[in-house]
DNA sequence: CAATCATGATGAGAATATTTCATTTTTAAT
DNA sequence: ATTAAAAATGAAATATTCTCATCATGATTG
């Protein structure tokens, strides 16, 4: 018979990719996956993916699974909800920290979905905070940390989101458009525009100047995506941002992009939590929401991993 | 985590309204199914339904999960049966034989639900057998058998499908009409009206007259229910048959019915398999199909399950 | 072209989860 | 009250699911 567990297994996949990061998803380890599936497939008497690609492609069985879990796992999530509200036991309340700035473009739906869904859980992302987020976080000031340095503390689990690869934003008749990559020195010379945060928070620091000794030689802050591309656009600087922010300008040919150094910069967005909340059925459904979510935003561009990203 | 497992008894739980029965409908112990449902209530952390009722009554969180589980077991099966085709196993043979005679009103449903279904399986009621029907299901020569006589034979599964009264309708004026219920002595000199089979098999006989070693006066035989109430309205007879099948005659004050003895005869049907084909999807969709649809005859509610099915 | 690396498969044993058995408690009926 | 049926319970047995360690495979790279 199948279960509900198969199913959630099945998406995993697909939104990953890989029998590894689906694992991770789900809390199992790559062996338990490879067993689960293979005995899914006995059990249904076909083959239900091709391992030997990447990502993964499903059969016609699979697909016709998928097309189930799709269908009729919503409603087991529906029903959860309902059940907790039932239950009666008191609302949690999430406050959240987000170290990467862009992270709004995505999240705020997946926080409009939360508040619609969960009235009783209190929802804040308190700005201005001029305290370190993790330690806030153990500390039971904050509930979720949105973050792509995952350090290690007793207590606090790291859900990954998604990988990203960070591009350098450059006017489209500027001299570096069209190149395959940029070298850290070839900032020297230019306007970095940055968000208004520390630069050791910024992936274009602390994984490509710093460790080349460079600093650009001016550097502008901008609050919002749309006013750093104005600058960009119109020849006043450069600046680094996700893939996925910048896809919608470069789509449009507002500006053009460049790989910062020959492998790219990559980071992973992880959801940082504390372990005892991590267990509240209205934070399972916040991060597989943002899971969720984040993976559509991403689909315009790619699967998540960075090597499906570098090979193509 | 909710599994498909727990919507699967809870089903099992609403339509035979005891853990004893439920139990024994998804192949399970008693004590199973109290631990299991233990388990369910303090993982959705609220009681699921109020055991001192009999039937069992569900609280509004046991109604939430009942409700899902109409919702999605329905397209599970479907999957299945699309996996199962998928598959490609070749299909098997269906050749019943019906003991009861009055089933074929909740089974001709059954029956047409699975040939749209189950296309590839070969589904027969060869009449006019002449054989014993268990013998003949061990001997393979038919694949299931409608029975309220369970023989113990080796490789035979039984299983239930529901349980009834058996009824005596007699005419409105009939001076037993009304009587708090008819001995068996009464029937002494009465016209009793049949279906043309053994009276072995029949439930008057069997439970009723024999024991009491009482011959009715005279016995008439019918093939059809609609002739026999025609002949018991019209005084010609009485003729003893299931609550179920009277249902309709009584509600239109068509014929009137009293209990055979004091404690009233009753009977469970069951539907008897071969072990090895119990295992097969087809086999499990149409033991669940006939199931519910007993239970829907029984309650008089149409399975809404089936309604949105077939829209579909 | 060997060496390396990442992915997935596999077998054995560990850890969990589930089920049964034997028994007790509870409930309803006489 | 007494009894019979149903449900709960604890402990042991069983089944299942998972992890660990390891291996095979294929891709990438120097």
């Amino acid at each position: 018979m199948i279960e509900l567990r198969h199913l959630r297994t099945l998406l995993a996949l697909r939104e990953t990719g890989s029998l590894v990061e689906a694992a991770e998803r789900v809390h199992l380890t790559q062996s338990a996956l490879s067993h689960q599936l293979k005995d899914l497939e006995s059990r249904v008497d076909s083959p239900l993916f091709m391992r030997k690609t990447r990502p993964v492609e499903f059969t016609r069985a699979g697909l016709r699974l998928l097309a189930l879990a799709d269908q009729i796992l919503p409603e087991v999530r529906k029903a959860e909800r309902d059940l907790a509200r039932m239950a009666g036991t008191e609302m949690g309340r999430l406050h959240m920290a987000i170290e990467c700035h862009s992270c709004f473009q995505w999240l705020m739906p997946t926080v409009d979905y939360f508040r619609d869904h969960w009235p009783e859980v209190e929802i804040d992302i308190p700005s201005g905070h001029h305290f370190d987020p993790l330690p806030a976080l153990a500390r039971e000031q904050l509930d979720l940390v949105i973050t792509a340095d995952p350090q290690p503390i007793e207590g606090i689990h790291y859900a990954p989101l998604f990988c990203y690869e960070g591009l350098l934003a450059v006017a489209r008749q500027h001299p570096l458009a069209g190149q395959n990559f940029v070298t850290p020195e070839a900032l020297a010379d230019e306007t970095l525009i940055t968000y208004p945060v520390e630069q050791s928070r910024l992936d274009v620091f602390s994984q490509f100047l710093t460790p080349a000794n460079v600093r650009p030689r001016e550097i502008r802050t901008a609050e919002l995506t749309i006013m750093m591309m104005q600058l960009v656009a119109s020849g006043r600087g450069v600046c680094a941002l996700p893939n996925w922010a910048l896809s919608e300008y470069l789509e449009r040919d507002y500006v053009s992009a460049v790989k910062l150094g020959e492998q790219g910069v990559w980071s992973t967005l992880y959801a940082a939590v504390r372990e005892e909340t991590l267990e509240a059925p209205w934070m399972q459904d916040f991060l597989r929401t943002a899971q969720e979510t984040s993976f559509a935003v991403l689909t315009g561009i790619k699967p998540a991993t960075r090597d499906a990203e570098s090979a193509a």
